[in-house]
DNA sequence: CCTATGCTCAAACGATCGTTTGATTTTCCT
DNA sequence: AGGAAAATCAAACGATCGTTTGAGCATAGG
């Protein structure tokens, strides 16, 4: 591992960080090179375009939370006990998780913009890297809810995973409670946005 | 009432119309001032800047929508039995109701733009213009949970708006259900994120 | 009818955007 | 050590951004 962070990483770490702040049109290629303190030809030369640098900063986070999702999920998925609630824990554990690291807590603002922003090569990029572990949770959860329609349970997926990116993305500014140790609050976090994400899925 | 519309009012139409599809950044005066059908200056002529134009998209809307909140809220609150229930309502329904008009859905798209954006100056305007509004269901909700801590609180009430506003805003695309009442069906959605929401709130 | 006022228009302003270029420096292999 | 390959650099490219300008058009009041 490079002690000196090297050129492509020092521009995604930077990149993470504006466009968090600022968004992908809103952060320029001249404030993140400048932050990262490298040349601003750097991003082309090392990414191709800033569109493909965009990708890379999902890439590089994704790939391991939706792992981690996955597995979480097949631990629990398929069998007769599985209940909704253990499903939506394999959701939203991992990504908890990583929010709790400073950087991984930028990385859900990063997420969280790209869920409000309807861009249509972003979506198209993220539904064909990670289209397959959304597809995975809802048959799921399609499974363990037998009577909404097709279209009511997409919508409600929809709302849910919005609002849990919501919630994650601005959750690295409210820790530390000081009463309770990091595990245990985490803990409680994890039990209250199940209970959550259950009443947005679950029927009356 | 102008029978042809005013050029205000087709650039307040089309500022709606493209902020919601790409973004404050995003959508160019240009872009702008083409759909509505009226010249490039005619922007600054009305409404002295592009920022203030988007001051006035969210003044159209947010006057009513925010007055019917309170209206509903004082109907409820203050009394011995107020319910969490019956708080949320007054914070949904109005919202639903104005996202069932295929302009109000537009807008609901931009206001959870405005959620996700980080925009300084825009995140003033709303909370010096509309702060009072949230600040009144605070109140209303603290004194209904009051057993959780004020940053908790905060933090629930973010994710709890935040989940309501991107619920509302992808609400443009599916309705007309055919075998319910648009009426039934809407009465149906508003119970529906009243239950999202007091899970989101209330504490086990 | 004439003029003052409100409005629209094409054109241009400077600034900033993502990207490219060509030269220069650094790195690595034989 | 020497030379190919990789990386960095300052500078410039054309495009597009929000905004301003000044001339032209409309219309209502005296």
């Amino acid at each position: 591992m490079n002690h000196p962070a090297s050129t492509k990483d020092r521009i995604l770490a930077a990149a993470e960080s504006l466009f968090a702040q600022r968004g992908f049109e809103g952060a320029s290629l001249r404030q993140l090179t400048a932050a990262a303190g490298v040349n601003l030809a750097a991003v082309n030369y090392h990414f191709g375009s800033k569109e493909r640098l965009v990708e890379e900063v999902f890439r590089r986070r994704l790939d391991a939370l939706n792992q981690r999702r996955l597995a979480a999920l097949a631990r629990v998925a398929g069998r007769d006990d599985t209940t909704l609630e253990q499903v939506l824990d394999a959701f939203i554990r991992p990504a908890l998780e990583l929010s709790h690291d400073d950087h991984g807590a930028l990385f859900m603002r990063v997420l969280a913009r790209a869920f409000a922003e309807h861009d249509d090569r972003l979506r198209q990029f993220l539904s064909e890297n990670y289209g397959h572990v959304i597809r995975q949770f809802t048959a799921e959860f399609a499974h363990l809810l037998p009577h909404l329609s097709k279209a009511e349970l997409y919508w409600r997926i929809d709302l849910v995973t919005g609002a849990l990116t919501h919630a994650m993305s601005g959750f690295g500014m409210i820790q530390r409670k000081g009463d309770v140790s990091e595990s245990a609050h985490r803990e409680q976090t994890v039990a209250h946005l199940v209970r959550f994400a259950a009443a947005g899925l679950s029927a009356p």
